[in-house]
DNA sequence: TGCATATATAAGCATATAGTTATATGATAC
DNA sequence: GTATCATATAACTATATGCTTATATATGCA
C-alpha cells in the first residue's frame, strides 16, 4: 500500500515547518547549487550571525545539511544521503533560482573561498 | 531565468508554514483523494471542532482549499486553481495514502453522504 | 415559530518560535 | 603564549501558534 517514496506524515509535517520560514528556505535553495559557510549568510540575509547560526541548526538538527569544516569556516551543504531528500528536492525545483545572491556576494568581494 | 513553475519564497514558506502542522498536512492529503467536511474532521482526528475550524480557516485564508455547503454540512475540497498548486501537489505525493481513515469512518457509520 | 444540528468566531492561555545581546569555543596568525 | 576571526551556545524577550471554552450564525425540520 505504501510505496517507496512515502514518508511518515510525522517526520514530511516537521520538515515542512521547517522549511515554512522564509530565510530558511533561501538556505536550502542556496545550497542547492552551493555549499556555503556561515559568514556568508550572515553576508546574504544581513542577519546577526547567532540568529543565522540557529536557523542552521535547526536545519542540521534533523540532518536536512551537513557541515564540514574548511580551515577556519564551517561549510554547509545539502544532506542528499536524507531519507526524505526526494520530497526536499522535489520542492526546491519548484523555487526561483537565487543565484543573484551568490553573484552579489563576489561583487562586494565578500565570497569565501577555500580551495 | 525564471521559469512558470517558479513560486516566490516568500509566498512558497507561508504556504509550507501552513502544511508544517501534522492535522493541516493530513487534511490535506486526504482532500487529495475525497471532499471531507467539518464533522468527518472532527472524527478523524478526535479533536475539537473549533480547533478544526480554524485549521481549515487557515487553509482557506491562503485558499488552499474550497468550502462548498451542501445541506447543512460544509464541504471542503483542494483548490486545484491555487496558483501553486503543483508545489502543493507534488508535496502530498510524497505522502502516504490516508485511506484508511476514511474507511474507518465508514465502518463507525460516520461519513456523511450528501448525494 | 422553536429546537436541533453543523459550523464559525471570539477571547483567553500555555507553549513554541525567531530574534536579541552576551559569552564561550575553536582555529589561525603573530 | 596572545590576539583575531569564525562559529556556537545561553539567556532573555516579544510575537506567533494551537488549543480551550463560550457564544454566534445558519440550515433543516417539527
Amino acid at each position: 500500500m505504501k510505496t517507496t517514496e512515502s514518508i511518515d506524515l510525522q517526520k514530511a509535517s516537521q520538515i515542512l515547518k521547517l522549511l515554512g520560514d522564509k530565510t530558511r528556505l533561501t538556505m536550502m535553495k542556496l545550497l542547492e547549487s552551493h555549499d556555503c559557510c556561515v559568514c556568508e549568510f550572515v553576508a546574504i540575509f544581513k542577519m546577526s550571525q547567532p540568529a543565522i547560526s540557529q536557523h542552521l541548526r535547526k536545519l542540521r538538527d534533523i540532518e536536512l545539511v551537513k557541515e564540514e569544516r574548511r580551515g577556519q569556516w564551517i561549510f554547509y551543504s545539502i544532506n542528499q544521503e536524507h531519507g526524505d531528500y526526494p520530497l526536499i528536492s522535489s520542492i526546491l525545483h519548484h523555487l526561483p533560482d537565487q543565484g543573484g545572491s551568490i553573484s552579489d556576494l563576489e561583487e562586494q568581494g565578500l565570497r569565501v573561498c577555500c580551495e
